[in-house]
DNA sequence: GCGGCTAGTAAACGAGCGTATACTCGCCGA
DNA sequence: TCGGCGAGTATACGCTCGTTTACTAGCCGC
């Protein structure tokens, strides 16, 4: 009877690949670019270091790949315009007591040096949380009006990081939702 | 005529300490705790690498004075628990088009990753603003409250630093007065 | 005048990093 | 059967970091 009962080949170029985006998802969500090795990467995926440089050419460019393979909270942002707040406010009142699973507000939160990152993770904000609520907002101020929604979203995951995760009551949530209406410029639903 | 005119005696501990420390003060502040080597620091200072080993213990002890050493943001937190808001709003409204002066704000965007570094910043941020805010409001759940406007405070520091300094219109800082209205669950003032 | 305390110096250490190189070995088509 | 292509490997390179060590030299009390 021959071993290999799996459908995991060995030397199998794109599942090793797949192997290490999937580590190297894990390890920059939960500790930030710069606490993360390559080896730490190579160690986590079974792999052997030097196939970060083969496959992504190098950290920066397997950070950005991470990044690009993101599902991102698109869920929040798309919708009715009328339950942004609301969606928003749930989402956040979620990021004040857990981790995010999202990478990319991991890397929001955490990665702050490396002025390549710094682009990567701009970039990225821009395209999945301002820029689409600015498109749900509309009007002349939309823009301010999603950086500030933005700002409040970021500094409850910073505080979080910071002071400790705390569990939000449901007059929190319900202040939150509030506090998104103001900042984004909507009406309270009745 | 004899050199040295100046008081700036050679071979001064106090004034070497001194001069680390606010290079110190200032590289940190601008880059964060783990862009800046002691190299720099000792460079900025005109002084000898080995001093800050000498005088401070390590790059982190010499962090965690920069830290202990700041006037803070004391006077935004001190005053009438009604003009809270506003000022806060006006603060912050400066920190949405320029890098803030303190350290310890400019800390608390920048350095992540220390776990050490993470501790100090984190007391230091409940020493200076969630706790002052908690006890000028009061109330049962004053805490999550003080957490919430803490973190719009750091939320707007974050965007600034992530995607680009703007500059907030008058209109901007009422919509931020009154969310920290909110979140501090004050009454408007008249 | 001189010995010792001490501020300041130069240099190196050891570790860890990202990256690059030279290699091994197993599979597959001819 | 065999040659080579390529996945995977072991290892080392060059660098920078924080820290430490051994040393130099100036001031002060006696």
């Amino acid at each position: 009877m021959e071993a290999q009962l799996t459908d995991a080949r060995p030397r199998d170029r794109a599942a090793t690949r797949q192997r290490l985006l999937e580590a190297a998802r894990m390890l920059f969500g939960e500790y930030g670019y710069e606490q993360v090795t390559v080896r730490m990467i190579a160690s986590a995926a079974g792999a052997n270091i030097a196939l970060v440089g083969r496959y992504f050419g190098s950290k920066a460019g397997l950070f950005g790949e991470v990044l690009a393979g993101e599902p991102t909270v698109r869920a929040v942002v798309e919708g009715d315009r009328a339950g942004l707040p609301r969606r928003l406010a749930e989402y956040a009142a979620e990021r004040m007591s857990h981790d995010p699973e999202s990478p990319i507000l991991r890397s929001l939160e955490r990665s702050a040096g490396d002025p390549e990152i710094q682009a990567l993770v701009r970039d990225r904000l821009q395209a999945v949380l301002i820029e689409p609520i600015e498109a749900l907002l509309g009007g002349p101020d939309a823009h301010a009006r999603a950086r500030m929604a933005t700002a409040v979203f970021l500094g409850i995951g910073s505080v979080r990081r910071l002071v400790g995760p705390e569990t939000p009551s449901p007059a929190d949530v319900d202040r939150l939702t509030a506090v998104f209406e103001l900042c984004l410029g909507l009406e309270p639903l009745p």
